[in-house]
DNA sequence: AACGGTTATTCCGTATTGCCGAACGATAGC
DNA sequence: GCTATCGTTCGGCAATACGGAATAACCGTT
């Protein structure tokens, strides 16, 4: 393991969760680093174009490490759901978004607003913990009992009393998902959203994604969840095809 | 400047210009690094998730780098605009772009497609010489000249016959788009492709981005680019207000 | 199944270089 | 004008990144 890389990375993770500029010695403060070797380490990012500096010393994060990410794999699968999202989202009005897993969290990938006044604040790129979430309960649902293991932390946070936090439970509520193909979610992550998923796979038949809806719990109910997920179903299913058929060129390409 | 640090960091931008996973070996042969040297670096960037190893020791950009890129100063700004230029791509029936200046390159920071069967195609992340499109030549013209002599290369690539080349005529050129408060090109790109561009200013009146339309050239004429001009100025004035809008609310975030 | 060519990976000695204490300017607040 | 905090420079020591050589895994071919 690079210490120095690591250090680096370290920054770049703290500007991209903090997501605003920050003065040198504020990072210093916040990752124990001493002025002078993350003096060094700004400059050599700020001179490739991954963080900018601002007037004033402020540093954040420069449009090189948008190029990178926007190069990273999540891109073609962002790019093949894009079009059946709108729609979805155009249809049900209410946002649509896309997740996929890491660790026991999921990532924000897309998000497609509706034209509703009252609707759920998300910020694509974020993350949080998987259960709190139905993007987050499909996804571990479709995973193997060792990753399950692997990756669940010994105590489950509850974001609100509707939050599953009991372990045989959510193994139980794996099952349930599996059944019926998709999951919901009411009030376990803010108690005033409620939300529905459906899986993305890959073509090794992995589920990838998760394709979901959230909504103010007041605009829901039984058979709204019902309707929902068999429009989701059906989204998931399109965005398959696309990444099925997207695959082949891909392979194709020269160096 | 450290030095394993801009080694990896040629590492991601390699992955990322060439947009698909790699052996060790390659990457080796192409920056000229040792294989240990590389594994190492390709350790610790896997280990943080910066790229991903998929089997047969194929590497690739991950997940972190898209989230880092998520949170990078562009960001909001592609956020604030992609209302706006959907409404746009409907209305005139042609792709729109956001692009940003970078040196003497633009980067197409956000796309959004039109219903049109023949269209131009464009990737989101990728960079070309600014002299080759509305958008660049756009950008150029609203640089102060300090800014034009330091990034203008000595001699300019033509992309095609139509392609601006002689610096004098650029210069003019400039001057023309600052008076008109627009860019246009015609087949100085593609030849088969013409484009109309609008600058987005922030809040210290410098022209940060340029919003775009690109269509294929037999569909344009000189009425077509005056009305699409038009089209663009008012959209870039309207994500104007957005930026400072929410310009506001984001320096009152706490910590 | 045995082979050559390619690959990924481990090991280790060297000297390169990242690291931080201390000192220096620069800046802003009172 | 003083003080506190910030960004930056300098330099010397020790840590550690580096790559050669060896090893091990892999793949397609015969």
């Amino acid at each position: 393991m690079l210490k120095s890389l690591a250090k680096a990375l370290d920054v770049v993770e703290l500007l991209a969760t903090h997501r605003r500029a920050m003065p040198l010695a504020e990072i210093s403060r916040r990752l124990k680093m001493s002025k002078p070797t993350l003096h060094e380490i700004l400059l050599t990012l700020a001179m490739r174009g991954f963080v900018e500096r601002r007037e004033g010393g402020m540093y954040q994060l420069g449009l090189r490490a948008w190029e990178v990410g926007a190069a990273a794999s999540v891109e073609p699968l962002i790019a093949a759901s894009a079009a059946v999202m709108q729609k979805i989202a155009a249809d049900i009005n209410e946002d649509a978004a896309l997740s996929v897993l890491s660790g026991f969290e999921i990532v924000n990938v897309h998000h497609v607003t509706c034209g509703q006044a009252v609707r759920v604040y998300a910020q694509v790129g974020t993350r949080i913990p998987a259960h709190h979430a139905a993007a987050g309960l499909l996804l571990l649902a479709h995973q193997s009992d060792d990753y399950i293991d692997a990756v669940m932390p010994a105590r489950l946070e509850a974001a609100t009393p509707n939050t599953i936090t009991d372990p045989d439970r959510l193994r139980h509520e794996f099952k349930r998902i599996r059944a019926r193909g998709y999951a919901v979610n009411n009030g376990g992550w803010r108690i005033d959203v409620a939300g529905a998923a459906a899986p993305v796979f890959n073509a090794d038949g992995a589920a990838i994604a998760a394709l979901c809806v959230a909504a103010p719990r007041y605009r829901t109910n039984r058979e709204w969840m019902r309707s929902t997920a068999s429009v989701l179903i059906d989204g998931a299913a399109t965005i398959n095809d696309m990444i099925l058929n997207s695959q082949a060129p891909r392979e194709r390409l020269a160096s």
